[in-house]
DNA sequence: AAGACGTGGGA
DNA sequence: TTCCCAAGTCT
């Protein structure tokens, strides 16, 4: 029996965190780091709110590489909220999750029409914008104005379910996880120990095989002193993907235009530029070819996978005349034409086509 | 309020 | 190959 409880209070493991983060936070170029942070510099809301909305749902190598381009591109939020919506989404194209990029360009519109070009520097400000949810909002307002907001992702949902030992499912546990992390936001250095939870959960606490023996937080860990680490978060099962299906055309003009149609604002891959296609519920849809030609089936079919469902698309090409005229999208100049631009399914289409036409099959050459 | 909404990398 | 997942938001 201990006459004192040892168990270190919310106090100790924010401390115990940040003592960690200040030796090994991890260098990203939205971040202003903890040293630099003493010295008094500040990062910029812009950077830090562009960073957060890029890394919703998406891993930080896949982000490094936009963030760099959207900020050489469109330094501060004027420049951006003066770009044409094209080219942001094609900026976008290959990130995922395309909303994201229509609400980036509306967020920073209102940033400059309402709030005279500078963000809303609180978490219920800036929740006001598109795009900018509980998470995001918070990660703002602690990291670029020092607001003691909690912060939780799915890192800290996973650091926070382990070191208290919650076992309900997510996200059923969604709200107790909230109110627990919560319990640790410090109000010094709000922004740094929400980076460090992040980083805590994407380098030790991590889905799988955990390294609790780097873990600074070890001594505190209910769910490590159970065995339980592994198996936490508890999650609900997930549903099956289906599969569905469609059909792609691409057509090139004798003069090596291609003909792109940009998608409508709402559903799979809004706003972006794609080949002309099927719904893509059942084989054949109702839609027909989006101009009349000597339609080729590749026999080759696109698999691509969603977050919801498998999707094989059949993608037929036609090399098609210079007076051709289509009925769905129009025509773009091969000079003007970045496959770059495309959203990743699309891509795979190309690809296709490309390879289609540069090797026709024996019989077609024949022909 | 449950489902829609991308992608690439690792096991 | 297949599955899981990663710094969520919107409707």
């Amino acid at each position: 029996m201990r006459d004192t409880d040892e168990s270190p209070d919310a106090g100790d493991i924010s401390a115990r965190l940040l003592v960690w983060y200040d030796r090994h936070a991890r260098v990203m170029p939205w971040r202003v780091g903890p040293a630099e942070r003493r010295a008094g510099q500040r990062p910029d809301p812009y950077r830090v709110w562009l960073s957060e909305i890029m890394l919703q749902q998406t891993t930080v190598a896949a982000v490094r590489d936009y963030f760099r381009r959207f900020t050489e591109r469109w330094p501060d939020v004027e420049a951006l909220a003066a770009a044409p919506d094209a080219d942001v989404m094609a900026e976008w194209a290959g990130l995922g999750y395309y909303a994201r990029a229509r609400n980036l360009l509306k967020g920073a519109r209102a940033v400059v029409a309402l709030h005279g070009g500078r963000f809303p520097g609180t978490r219920d400000g800036l929740l006001s914008l598109p795009g900018v949810g509980p998470y995001t909002a918070a990660a703002v307002a602690s990291i670029a104005f020092d607001e003691p907001a909690t912060v939780v992702d799915g890192n800290v949902e996973r650091v926070v379910s382990r070191l208290f030992a919650v076992e309900t499912p997510l996200p059923a546990a969604k709200p107790e996880l909230t109110r627990l992390a919560a319990t640790l936001t410090p109000q010094e250095r709000p922004g740094d120990h929400a980076q460090a939870m992040m980083d805590l959960g994407a380098t030790i606490c991590t889905p799988r095989k955990p390294v609790c023996s780097l873990c600074p937080l070890r001594p505190d860990c209910e769910g490590h002193r159970a065995g339980l680490e592994a198996e936490l978060p508890r999650k609900a099962p997930k549903a099956e993907k289906p599969v569905r299906e469609g059909r792609l055309w691409i057509a090139v003009r004798a003069d090596g235009a291609v003909l792109l149609e940009t998608r409508p604002e709402r559903g799979m891959l809004g706003g972006m530029l794609g080949w002309p296609g099927t719904d893509w519920d059942r084989s054949g849809g109702p839609a027909g070819a989006p101009l009349e030609a000597d339609w080729r089936e590749t026999g080759v079919e696109v698999r691509h996978t969603f977050t919801h469902f498998h999707l094989r698309l059949e993608v037929l090409v036609a090399q098609v005349a210079e007076a051709a005229l289509p009925a769905r999208g129009s025509f773009v100049p091969r000079a003007d034409f970045r496959p770059a631009a495309l959203p990743t399914l699309m891509r795979k289409g190309w690809s296709v086509a490309a390879a289609a036409i540069r090797h026709p099959t024996g019989e077609e050459r024949l022909a």
